[in-house]
DNA sequence: TCGAATGAAAC
DNA sequence: GTTTCATTCGA
């Protein structure tokens, strides 16, 4: 989508047919076809000029776009030609994935050749792991799609002519992913939007009217169950930040080590990097009026981790409906900030509860920073919490209001609602001033980043310390619960802050009656990062860290104190951390992303499931790749990052593995039993057979039609295949009788795998024909020679599932899998092989991921079975 | 700019 | 049923 589809789009304006339509634009617009060009180089810039050429492109147009964007499909679907790419199907999925491992293998081979052995690997791919790339394509698809209401695949050829006028309007969504309905509108907060990343700011622009935030297509693709659920809001930003969060607590890094972790955190760390970059570029490059969109899509992540860890708080000390929180939310950034000062009672500001919120963010991040694994997304949040704080306490004198009237809120309310209010408010005054800050102070991030929970202290301190007395009261308030959130990080300084938190709080105490509202306030600090989790598992985890944090940082030194919430949270943290922490775990080895993906697809993306699944260690080219592109992409942000997270957590098969099967699928020309089974189950599997025999009766018409010898290839097909009609039979019949006769009779065809099903398209079905004898045409003789080649090259049996083994994040999940249906092992199954699947199946019945498989599988079975018994 | 593959969607 | 187009990148 990124690069390649970029390097295409220049081409593009010179286009051909249907997609010229849309590239009409572009290639109307000199911009345009430059943006293209620029796209390449630089996704956020290339959203934003986009965006900009579009309304540019459309301009004059803009009333009729707005026409057009009344009529979104069809001004999404003109935008959407522009930019948006249709989502890859399972095939290009895995293409991609394993193309960079073809050429490894074989690296004279070019492109053509590479997809053909790609398409063999595809056929003799297992049906189980093809539904991992086809549940993959099929989440992004629903993601886009969701992104892109309107989005048609093909566009309308007609349509582009029709509305010139209209495709400059449709420009502003398109973009990458294209957001049809709402961008229209707001040309300008798209463009705003598309700085960060394509997809997210689409996603923003459109999906703002929740203001949640979007983080990326994907996020909205979820926003429909999180907006359902109670705790949307958290959720969605959660699943960024989670992973940071999830690093800094222990129980996160045992899942992360459980997962790949190295191979995810560098990952992590640079998409993080790259997101924490955009924001600011954002910030800058949207500055001014539109500043807020962009800003409120940092700032709402900012929030919504505030929220999220106040939401925590809340739940933990009041037990307000979390839906308050998420639409309160939702709506403050905009207006709440104003009721805030309004309300602003200067009493409040002692209580600086909302304070006492970005300073646990910070804590937490500061917790994550500490993490080696999360540096950088966690830099981002002390970035952020740091100028909130610097904001609420220093910038006073600017934004003091939104801070002090936030406080104010609360103080008047003490709902949690109104809390939560005003903590979003004060969110986005910091945010507002934190970006700006981020954009004046590069050196506070770095500091904040590197330093991590120290760095803030110090910081915390010198600006409390500036300001008025009252405040610095406050401040120190907030410092002490900086410094516990720290200390939670860090035992060192967890007993400094002891010390300090101690001393103030205690203070506080008799300052303010609300010290216990703080005391659970300051619990929450910890909580803050953890909040996020869209799951369960996400919230049990996040509970967890707060009662660790409780613990570790608050129970000991203060123990006395806050010793009910503290010995909750010992309690609840040790049944977590020895009973749930196991269960998450156990997830996440197993599920990778399956039993997440099984869950909620929407959710999926976000999840970390994905990134927690392989990243790397197998398959350096790949990620490399990926990264490459995300580099292409990074505009793209979350949205993209995780799209990649998924898309590199999907398991790579080492070519040994294909190897092997395509020497049985060789054999199987020669004898197929199992060979032929397995294509045999594959066919049963779905509609493929059906495709190919489709595909292939075009072909044979094509090449009747075209040319030679219809007989020929109506004998080839014969001869070939009886497996084509051992297909066509399976189709009409029953699978068990497709699977009794293959068993029986080796069908002397190969299946059509792959490649040469469609072959040609149109034109050039030469290579395809079959010459009577059923010897293949040059073409394919090349091909089968390559097969042939590259199966005796590699020696087949060593490791064929090693390099699977290095994709897999979980070796259990590996291991379950492949005990129960092995790659190598053609889907035919033996009894023996189906009782252990069985026997497996029960065993870690827990596991959705394996389990599903193994029904898949056995569902299959029945039919081998019959046939085996026969 | 084509092509090699598969799959999904549109026509 | 047929055509487009998604990815990739060497010719």
């Amino acid at each position: 989508m990124k690069g390649g589809g970029r390097g295409k789009e220049p081409p593009v304006a010179g286009e051909i047919t249907g997609k010229r339509p849309k590239r009409k634009c572009l290639q109307w617009h000199p911009l345009l076809s430059k943006k293209a060009l620029d796209f390449s180089e630089e996704e956020e810039e290339e959203d934003e000029e986009e965006l900009e050429k579009q309304p540019l492109l459309c301009g004059q147009d803009q009333g009729p776009q707005v026409q057009c964007g009344s009529t979104t499909e069809e001004v999404e679907e003109d935008s959407n030609e522009q930019r948006a790419r249709r989502p890859m199907n399972a095939f290009l999925l895995f293409c991609k994935r394993h193309r960079s491992l073809v050429r490894q293998e074989h690296p004279r081979l070019d492109n053509r050749g590479a997809t053909k052995i790609l398409a063999d690997w595809w056929a003799v791919l297992e049906p189980k792991e093809k539904q991992k790339y086809t549940d993959m394509a099929k989440e992004y698809k629903d993601a886009f799609m969701k992104a892109n209401p309107g989005y048609k695949w093909c566009p309308t050829t007609s349509k582009p002519v029709k509305s010139p006028s209209c495709q400059p309007v449709s420009n502003p969504r398109k973009k990458v992913w294209s957001f049809s309905s709402n961008s229209a509108k707001d040309s300008t907060t798209a463009k705003k939007v598309p700085k960060t990343d394509s997809m997210p700011q689409l996603n923003f622009a459109m999906a703002d009217p929740t203001k949640m935030g979007g983080l990326s297509m994907l996020l909205l693709a979820g926003e429909h169950a999180l907006t359902n659920r109670e705790i949307p809001s958290s959720t969605k930003p959660s699943l960024p930040d989670t992973a940071s969060e999830g690093n800094s607590y222990p129980g996160d890094e045992e899942e992360l080590m459980s997962g790949t972790i190295p191979s995810r955190a560098p990952d992590i760390t640079e998409s993080r990097v790259k997101s924490a970059l955009s924001p600011p570029a954002e910030m800058s490059s949207s500055g001014a009026p539109e500043g807020k969109p962009c800003r409120q899509s940092a700032l709402f992540q900012l929030a919504e981790m505030c929220l999220a860890s106040e939401a925590g708080k809340m739940d933990s000390v009041v037990s307000q409906p979390e839906d308050s929180f998420s639409s309160a939310s939702l709506k403050q950034p905009a207006v709440k900030p104003e009721i805030k000062e309004e309300k602003g009672d200067t009493d409040d500001c002692p209580l600086s509860t909302h304070t006492s919120a970005p300073s646990l963010l910070l804590s937490s991040s500061s917790s994550t920073s500490t993490d080696a694994i999360a540096p950088q997304p966690s830099s981002q949040n002390a970035r952020v919490k740091t100028k909130s704080k610097k904001k609420e306490m220093a910038k006073s004198n600017d934004e003091d209001e939104f801070p002090c009237s936030a406080k104010k809120l609360i103080k008047k309310c003490d709902h949690a609602e109104s809390n939560v209010d005003s903590v979003f408010s004060t969110i986005e005054a910091v945010a507002k001033g934190t970006w700006k800050e981020t954009e004046e102070k590069p050196k506070k991030k770095t500091q904040s980043s590197p330093s991590g929970g120290n760095s803030g202290v110090p910081r915390k301190k010198s600006k409390p310390k500036v300001k008025t007395l009252v405040r610095d009261k406050e401040e120190e308030m907030e410092e002490s619960r900086e410094q516990c959130g720290q200390s939670s990080s860090s035992e060192t300084e967890v007993k400094e802050a002891m010390t300090d938190v101690s001393t103030k709080t205690e203070a506080e105490e008799t300052s303010i009656g609300s010290t216990e509202i703080q005391g659970s306030m300051a619990e929450p600090p910890h909580s803050p990062c953890s909040p996020s989790p869209s799951k369960l598992k996400e919230e049990d985890k996040a509970r967890e860290r707060m009662s660790e944090g409780t613990c570790e940082s608050n129970a000991e030194t203060r123990g006395s104190r806050k010793s009910e919430r503290s010995c909750k949270g010992a309690l609840y943290k040790t049944l977590v951390s020895e009973g749930m922490l196991t269960s998450l775990r156990a997830n996440i080895d197993r599920g990778k992303r399956g039993a997440f993906r099984a869950s909620d697809h929407d959710a999926n993306w976000s999840d970390d499931s994905w990134t927690i699944s392989q990243m790397g260690p197998n398959n350096p080219k790949k990620l490399k790749k990926s990264k490459s592109k995300d580099e292409s992409t990074q505009g793209l942000g979350k949205l993209e990052e995780e799209f990649e997270r998924k898309f590199n957590s999907l398991p790579q098969y080492s070519p040994m593995t294909f190897d092997k099967k395509g020497t049985t699928v060789t054999k199987k020309k020669k004898s197929d039993s199992s060979n032929v089974q397995e294509e045999v189950s594959k066919a049963v599997k779905g509609s493929s057979p059906s495709q190919k025999k489709t595909s292939f009766h075009k072909i044979v018409r094509k090449h009747k039609h075209k040319k030679e010898k219809p007989e020929a290839v109506d004998k080839v097909v014969q001869s070939d295949s009886s497996v084509l009609d051992s297909v066509s039979k399976a189709k009409s019949c029953a699978p068990v009788a497709i699977m009794c006769p293959d068993m029986q009779g080796p069908t002397s065809m190969e299946m059509l795998v792959g490649s040469q099903k469609r072959k040609a398209r149109k034109t050039k079905i030469t290579h395809l024909v079959r010459t009577a004898d059923g010897s293949v045409s040059p073409a394919e003789e090349e091909k089968s020679r390559d097969l042939t080649q590259e199966q005796d090259m590699k020696p087949l049996p060593p490791q064929n599932l090693c390099n699977e083994e290095g994709c897999y994040s979980n070796p259990r999940a590996e291991e379950a899998e492949r005990s129960t249906a092995p790659p190598e092992l053609p889907a035919f199954f033996s009894l023996a092989a189906l009782a252990e699947v069985a026997a497996m199946e029960n065993v870690h019945r827990g596991q959705r991921g394996l389990a599903e498989s193994k029904k898949k599988e056995l569902g299959q079975t029945p039919v081998l079975i019959s046939c085996a018994d026969q």
